[in-house]
DNA sequence: CTTGACCTTACCCTAAGGGGAAAGGCTAAA
DNA sequence: TTTAGCCTTTCCCCTTAGGGTAAGGTCAAG
């Protein structure tokens, strides 16, 4: 049973997180101690660890909350989890185009500015129009 | 001089958006009518054009307001503005690249999975670790 | 005169926690 | 025994960039 600056170091998670899981019921309340503190009982670390990997990931809390429940699931269909995982990977994909796009466009237009001290400035110019 | 749904039209802006900004001093507050409509002179459009054009340029609301200065600061020095540019060029292609990196994790591990109706998934399996 | 479209302020909501206050708990050293 | 120095708890405000909605005032057309 460790305690919740145990169990953060052990996760990889901060405190906050991990009582902010446990606010939106993404994980159980841990049983307290005498003194109120939480401690956390393995099966709970696992959620955690669980969580922590989803979250790098890239999934966010809404999505981890879905993968955590078809981890539990012993009933699962992997369909279903595939079919999460694809729908992150069509996002990622498009976020990163869109911004590729910007990019693109951002250094085309900063390469034509002398970056010096007088004031003409295509940058300026390309945004003022 | 239009009114803010004018504004809002004439610049892409949500009627929001434009008050938003002025709560937060990005642009001044506009003059008013004897209704206390606000109404919107060619200057302050020209400002919400601007910022309407560095948002859709990626730069944030920070940002927007130091170009905007920059803008409208005939004794600018274009290092200025090509430094910001540079700096959000240099964000955007971290992100870029840590997004491209998450992306390419999910889809090796996603190709592995089967997604028929057995609870069998290397997903799980590869956050659970 | 009424109706619908427009405007105003004000408040709560989003995601995912971070920061910090105020209060109480635990252990080791003086 | 007391103090110091961490640990924990709850509570509340803060972040981005507005969106949604309510209650109430205004304007123009039929």
């Amino acid at each position: 049973m460790l305690s919740i600056s145990q169990a953060a170091k052990e996760t990889g998670l901060s405190i906050k997180s991990i009582r902010h899981y446990e606010t939106i019921g993404l994980i159980a309340a841990p049983p307290r101690g005498d003194n109120d503190y939480r401690y956390y009982p393995q099966a709970l670390l696992k959620q955690l660890h669980f969580i922590k990997s989803a979250r790098d990931a890239g999934f966010n809390l809404k999505e981890s909350r879905a993968l955590l429940q078809l981890c539990e699931n012993e009933k699962r269909s992997s369909a279903d989890v595939k079919a999460i995982a694809e729908q992150k990977i069509a996002e990622l994909q498009a976020r990163i185009e869109q911004q590729q796009a910007l990019l693109n466009k951002l250094k085309k237009v900063t390469r034509q500015c002398h970056g010096d001290d007088t004031p003409d400035c295509p940058i300026i110019d390309a945004l003022a129009n």
